[in-house]
DNA sequence: AACCGACGCAACCGCGGATAA
DNA sequence: TTTATCCGCGGTTGCGTCGGT
């Protein structure tokens, strides 16, 4: 059973606002601000408004300190990066982001960096899956499509990666295929304990980096055949020479 | 010039968490 | 401790604009 609205849909406006109702809601937040209750706003400020829509405007389109132009080359590396690392979690995204909201963050993600995702590697599927998941979602529900999809890999680094922390190495730098079900991952392996990841998942595929560290942290694994064999199995993953 | 599909963005919906009563 | 209410978030939808045919 779901929660009950918070306003009858029939006595509020919805759609587009207007430049006077945008006028009546920055003059009444400039002389009251919110005072700690959106729901109640709108019927003082004179606006026949939904309370969540009030502060969604404010918060997405009114606000002074909002930065309304075009993401920055910058900007959009942050977003890919934090994107690779926690997942489609819009405000933690937005919060590195000065100026920017969350609903700016989503949309641009969603219509221009994923489809720059899904071009600058063939990985298409790989992708699909990274934009499809939730970071609370458990790890075991990654689509693949149905026909393999070779990805292209950058090149194996052969540097030895060294763990800061407590200094032990470990370094693998074998040719290797992974396999998940339709989705073929070619290249070589270089995996660090000291960076939790595996650099050329990290790079070409979010979605694997992102079960890959989280696999190895939830299980502690701190070897690579450890971590391959215990990841690879709910994944369907199998390796290959 | 008209049509149509793709795209971008603002806005809405519904849920979970936090907190007050 | 339970229940009600509000806030904030992520996913989704709706609509205006643009470009290709």
């Amino acid at each position: 059973m779901g929660r009950n609205p918070c306003c009858e849909k029939s006595k509020v406006k919805r759609g587009a606002w207007s430049p006077q109702e945008d006028a009546t809601l920055i003059d009444y937040l400039h002389k009251h601000g919110t005072s700690g209750n959106w729901i109640s706003l709108p019927l003082k400020a004179g606006l026949q408004r939904c309370g969540k829509s009030c502060r969604l405007r404010w918060l997405n389109y009114l606000r002074p300190d909002i930065k309304h132009g075009p993401f920055t080359q910058e900007e959009d590396n942050i977003i890919c990066s934090l994107y690779t690392k926690i997942g489609s979690r819009w405000s933690a995204i937005a919060s590195h982001l000065p100026g920017r909201t969350d609903n700016d963050v989503k949309n641009y993600w969603n219509t221009k960096l994923k489809k720059k995702l899904t071009t600058t590697t063939t990985g298409k599927a790989a992708a699909t899956a990274a934009a499809s998941r939730s970071t609370t979602n458990p790890p075991t529900n990654v689509s693949a499509p149905t026909s393999p999809v070779p990805l292209v890999l950058p090149s194996s680094n052969n540097s030895v990666l060294a763990n800061t922390d407590d200094q032990s190495v470990h370094s693998y730098d074998e040719p290797v295929n992974f396999t998940l079900p339709g989705l073929i991952l070619e290249g070589s392996s270089n995996y660090s304990s000291g960076n939790n990841s595996c650099p050329f998942m990290d790079e070409s595929c979010g979605v694997l980096s992102w079960i890959w560290s989280q696999e190895e942290e939830a299980i502690g694994a701190d070897n690579n055949a450890d971590l391959f064999s215990i990841f690879s199995k709910p994944h369907g993953l199998s390796q290959t020479h």
